[in-house]
DNA sequence: GAGCAACTATAGCCGCAGCAATATTCCCTG
DNA sequence: CAGGGAATATTGCTGCGGCTATAGTTGCTC
């Protein structure tokens, strides 16, 4: 019991990370509830709005997104049919489809993000000074690179530097 | 454009706090399943084989999971099926049952843990020089104790404090 | 000691998401 | 321009896990 591995600090650094972060997620999944969204449901939304034309290919969105593009075709559907998206045929690539925010999808982002910002501030950012919190983005930046989850990632970038396919369309 | 949402220092700082545990995520996943084991059964191996006599009765393993307790039944379900956890009934209490670690149980995690401790060191302690990770550690443990998931968490905690109700058994 | 509320584990039912198979379309090569 | 390989979206199938209902057990109160 003297180098028990549960007290190895591996495993406490990893605990860490994982608890703040479940944590977090647990808040926000609370609130985007509150909105009638889920947590990928709201991430497609994010997606979505941010790219030119608030619009994506599927294979596109799903390589942005933790989903598998049989996993967007599902949400694409349920939040087409409450109305937040829109299907659009690609008029250059009549096999791909894009998937378009609607207004009502739009107010629904609108309407979430402000609470979404303040749980953020209030149980994130705003726990440490701004010192503390720009030393734990960097080591988290650094992580981040050297993980990078690859179609996972991209939240932090502006532009996914991929531009994989969208050209034609 | 000029104060877009998505910009906002809010969004860039959860973007790398999830991006940087999705992507550690998935490298254990990975490894994980080398050893047969997805992510919950490592946990469950975990807060089992620490806790006194490797043993926990199934509301108090749900409480120490991400896990409800029908999640914990069927967890315990495959996991016995594969002979890596054993029940055992509580002799004064008929309601609760124990889940128990096998000598099978143990074996893998031990097989296991090496790997998941190098990774840990490969993508996250070791991508920061002690006083950066220490700083890093800081700032999870200040957001982890205010957003405390609860029963979600306890992973660092080498007593969850709530010792719950494991008196009589 | 009978009744009742709280607790424990489990089973039924459901939605979600990944993998593999499929149909369609595109593009490149000969 | 014919044919084959790659790409795109979707569907069938499966496993997982939460919620709710259920059955059994406990302890408390009258």
């Amino acid at each position: 019991m003297d180098h028990n591995v549960f007290d190895d600090p591996r495993i406490t650094a990893i605990g860490l990370l994982f608890e703040a972060s479940a944590g977090l997620s647990a808040r926000f999944a609370a609130q985007f509830e509150e909105h009638g969204l889920s947590p990928v449901e709201f991430e497609v939304l994010m997606r979505l709005t941010r790219s030119p034309g608030h619009q994506l290919r599927m294979t596109d969105l799903a390589a942005q997104t933790s989903l598998s593009t049989s996993g967007v075709t599902r949400v694409v559907d349920r939040m087409e049919r409450d109305g937040l998206l829109r299907r659009r045929a690609c008029p250059s690539d009549r096999r791909s489809s894009y998937a378009v925010v609607t207004a009502a999808g739009l107010a629904r982002l609108d309407e979430t993000l402000p609470g979404h910002l303040q749980i953020i501030e209030q149980w994130f950012t705003g726990q440490l000074d701004p010192a503390a919190l720009d030393s734990l983005l960097d080591g988290l930046r650094r992580v981040r690179d050297a993980v990078h989850p690859g179609a996972t990632a991209g939240s932090t970038d502006p532009a996914p530097a991929h531009v994989p396919s969208a050209a034609g369309c």
